[in-house]
DNA sequence: AAGCCCCAG
DNA sequence: CATTCTGGGGCTT
């Protein structure tokens, strides 16, 4: 037995929630019509998703056009291809979910985990609460672990239910959930009793859930890869990978993925929860049949761009980078695969908004680069084959706006450009000469009701600028305004990381995005100190960091 | 940092 | 088997 099957802990609560034939779904709203047929929405010369009706057909995922037609005669199509309704119809949903909590990790457009740790606790704290759940139970409750989880994924399941509802009444939207102590039985779970239902699962139940997937490519984290690599060594079921020797598995996988994939057939994952951000690359594609001539090319490239950029004004950052795929197809192999050439892209021509955006100039000189990339992967001058035409942009800027809004009200408003004594700043320090100056511009008549004692400190003011604008609409703003967005990774994925120059107790009072925004600022002068040794300046001009460097 | 591969829905 | 249209992450160079 797999000595970590005994250390397994249950302190985390963590929710899955994943939304029924969710393309279907959206598509219902745009046509209320085609609720009672069946029907699926179609990509190219694929079904890729449907809903119930056309699943008692026997229309499955992926399945081709024409095998969904002869299953099912009278099915309706509704073309999928541009996922932007999706897109955006997911973010609300993650939006909703944040309410929630801080930790919200998208996967894919129709997928959240949401891990529930101090809601619960709240829950629990009142002892008036009677501790109950509800929707499905996966497994036996006759021998429930003793370690606190049982009660703390009830009241999970009675959150889900919250949530579920919620998500119908704010966006008409129905979803399964599955709640758990980690994430894969959360998810697998999940998917017992659907659609427009939950399930909850105690730990003494993890074995069973995992042994009714049956073969390893149905836990989730093992792919075709994994599986074929696994089915070298005849591991086939979840039992083969329970009970091989590591040392089989440490042949095919480092030491530490053997030990993960071996945990995921006990049923352990210790992943956390990651908060999802903007995402880190914003992209679009298009397969076509055949195209041999670069002006097709050329073209292509041209619409797919234009809608790119019109997605990327919409995210409100400023890319750094373009990234060109394109699949070549070998007509001797018959076989294809993919190439991508990328190369950074001048931030001038996104500076100025929507008109420098489309600006078909601009337009014109993005696509100068885009087709030097492509005469890096395709000799042009040679025959030629492609079936793929793919755009992204991949790292980001935020938009100067904010910062400079930011140092411009700083400068104004403090007579100090540096904050030399951050506990000044903190609202609860009660000394009176920590007091910042008021001006009388900041007084509003709502004042009363916003703090017990709301007191004028510059940190005060500092948010309320912030909130100010929040809520501004401004063309620069993301269409997907409630979330909470961050475009960097962290060290520790609760919170987030606080610049050892900057005061942490200053840190933590900021608002979240002021914080990201102080942390990428730190990465990128670390890194220059990095690259240019002791001779780099620590922090050089106009920064939003420099404001709050400890000095 | 660039480009490939693997993972997911 | 992958097929669509994405997006994240890890490995190698």
């Amino acid at each position: 037995m797999n000595p970590d099957y005994y250390k397994d802990e249950h302190y985390r609560t963590i929710i899955h929630v994943d939304l029924d034939c969710f393309y279907a779904q959206v598509e219902v709203m745009k046509n209320p019509e085609l609720k009672n047929v069946p029907f699926g929405v179609q990509q190219k010369n694929i079904v890729v998703t449907s809903n119930y009706l056309a699943r008692e057909f026997g229309i499955r995922k992926c399945m081709l056009l024409s095998d969904a037609k002869q299953m099912c005669p009278n099915l309706v199509l509704v073309n999928g291809e541009d996922l932007n309704d999706y897109r955006s119809m997911s973010y609300k949903v993650t939006s909703l979910l944040q309410k929630y909590s801080n930790s919200v990790e998208r996967l894919g457009l129709d997928e959240n985990f949401i891990d529930v740790a101090n809601l619960v606790d709240e829950k629990l704290q009142d002892n008036t609460f009677q501790v109950h759940s509800v929707g499905n139970i996966f497994g036996n409750i006759e021998t429930l672990c003793q370690c606190g989880c049982e009660v703390r994924l009830k009241v999970a399941s009675l959150i889900a239910e919250e949530m579920r509802k919620l998500i119908y009444e704010e966006l008409g939207l129905t979803s399964c959930a599955g709640i758990a102590h980690n994430k894969l039985l959360a998810k697998i779970v999940c998917s017992k009793h659907k659609p427009n239902q939950q399930t909850v699962i105690f730990p003494n139940s993890a074995l069973e859930l995992m042994l009714s997937l049956n073969s390893v490519e149905n836990i989730p984290g093992i792919g075709k890869a994994t599986s074929e690599a696994l089915r070298t060594i005849n591991i086939r079921t979840i039992q083969d990978l329970q009970n091989i020797a590591i040392s089989e598995l440490n042949k095919l996988f480092d030491s530490e993925k053997a030990k993960f994939l071996q945990n995921l057939s006990y049923g352990i994952d210790k992943s956390l929860v990651k908060r999802s951000g903007k995402p880190l690359s914003i992209g679009l594609e298009d397969s076509c049949k055949l195209i041999s001539a670069e002006k097709e090319v050329k073209e292509k490239l041209t619409e797919l761009l234009k809608r790119l950029l019109i997605l990327v004004e919409a995210d409100g950052r400023i890319p750094k980078t373009i990234k060109l795929t394109v699949r070549k197809f070998d007509k001797l192999t018959k076989t294809s695969r993919r190439e991508t050439r990328q190369s950074n892209i001048n931030p001038h021509l996104f500076t100025s908004g929507k008109v420098a955006l489309m600006n078909s100039g601009n337009v014109d000189k993005i696509l100068i680069t885009l087709m030097g990339l492509f005469r890096k992967i395709v000799q042009v001058r040679r025959p030629f084959h492609i079936t793929l035409l793919g755009l992204s942009f991949n790292k980001f800027n935020e938009r100067p706006d904010i910062r400079r809004s930011l140092a411009l009200f700083l400068r104004k408003d403090l007579e100090v450009q540096s904050i030399t004594s951050i506990e000044n700043l903190n609202s609860n320090d009660s000394s009176p000469e920590s007091a910042a100056p008021s001006p009388s511009s900041y007084r509003e008549s709502s004042d009363q009701e916003c703090e017990p004692t709301p007191k004028r400190t510059k940190l005060n003011m500092f948010k309320r600028n912030l909130m100010e604008y929040d809520k501004c609409e401004s063309p620069c703003k993301l269409r997907v305004q409630d979330l909470q967005l961050n475009s960097e990774k962290h060290d520790n994925n609760q919170n987030i990381s606080c610049p050892p120059s900057v005061d942490e107790s200053v840190f933590k009072e900021l608002p979240l995005d002021v914080q990201h925004e102080l942390w990428s600022e730190y990465k990128r002068t670390r890194n220059e100190l990095v690259n240019f040794g002791n001779r780099a300046k620590r922090v050089k001009g106009n920064t939003l960091l420099n404001y709050f460097v400890k000095k």
